[in-house]
DNA sequence: CCCTTTTCTTAAACTAGATTAATATTTTTT
DNA sequence: AAAAAATATTAATCTAGTTTAAGAAAAGGG
């Protein structure tokens, strides 16, 4: 189960100490993981009970299509990240899709509450702040996208997340930060002309 | 306590049961309730350690100033709603401020995620579900805004927040929806003109 | 009831970013 | 290595929404 070694990690990280063999066991027993090909979908809208995810390798994004077509790519997850709908058990209204090749690990909700009660009661492992956190980022985001423009949003993305630049086509890029990809490709045509 | 009505209520719906008289006492005792005139500031950028906010009566706003000086509303809360920043006891980023005169209970960090674990162990509250509505409001938020016209916006706001359009300041408005209050003004006068 | 402050409206000039369309480049597949 | 598919660029035209400015209306305070 070498596949697994970045999902054990993420919860030592969080309870801040070596897991017992047997919570190890546990933990695993409780997750699927599966290897999917690169723009494989893995829920969309309408599907109800969707599990959460644990990136093990590759990236993956969560988005919708608008009533113009368009895409509006939500969130992307990599390597060690977590994501899902939290509207589950409820229908999702969004699309999870693979970016590039990758290996995934799924637990159910119910599972994912069981555990998380378990090793909060042992460790002080909190999903509580687990979910604050990703409250604040989003925040951070729609404050962002409200009061900044499309440049600095640009600048933002590219600071915070160096490793997603390399990895990530533009367009989708484009989409996260709300503008065209078009446009993208101008600002970032104007940045790079001062070299 | 005539005044925490609403605040014992609003337990009382999450744990689906009548609280025990010595819980109610409990809770009573870890919420400080005070008196707001309109306008008047809560918090502000740089206050460690912000309470969580329980609305009694009134309305308030959560907000920003960008480096143009422009507010950003990120956020209402009216009667029986809590508000607060959960970066909490982190520095805020924000203001909170009243928008009438309100009647507010505010309870500490520590306090508000003891309470819970009390009455989770209890009942069958959970705080999660609760930061996880949250997350979504604000999720189907950054949707809208990346998503849709100005017009739409407002139009989604007036039918989800009726009570909200009586009685708040278009300007405010406006600014939630991250446009300017000429341009809500404009499409408002658009909208009314076929009556 | 008058005076001050707050909120709203209207209109003209402007701009950030969208759209359309065509081509170029890169990556993937066979 | 060629062909196909995916991604990126460029440029012209267009538009949704901003800005600036000034006045009108409404609300609040003494």
């Amino acid at each position: 189960m070498n596949e697994n070694q970045l999902l054990l990690h993420f919860f030592e990280r969080f309870t801040k100490v070596q897991l017992t063999a047997e919570l190890e066991t546990e933990i695993l027993s409780l997750f699927k993981t599966k290897e999917y090909k690169k723009k494989t979908v893995i829920f969309r809208p309408g599907d109800v009970n969707t599990p959460h995810y644990f990136i093990e390798k590759g990236i993956v994004r969560l988005y919708l299509i608008d009533k113009q077509g368009k895409e509006i790519n939500i969130l992307f997850a990599r390597e060690g990240q977590f994501i899902g709908d939290l509207k589950t058990p409820n229908a999702t209204s969004f699309y999870l899709e693979t970016i590039e090749n990758c290996i995934i690990s799924s637990i159910k909700e119910t599972d994912f509450v069981l555990l998380n009660a378990k090793i909060n009661s042992v460790q002080a492992f909190d999903l509580n702040q687990s979910i604050r956190r990703s409250y604040i980022h989003i925040q951070n985001r729609l404050v962002s996208i409200l009061s900044k423009s499309a440049e600095e949003n640009y600048v933002e993305f590219k600071d915070s997340y160096p490793d997603l630049i390399q990895r990530l086509p533009q367009y989708l890029i484009a989409s996260y930060i709300g503008i065209s990809p078009e446009f993208l490709s101008k600002l970032i045509a104007k940045t790079t002309k001062g070299l």
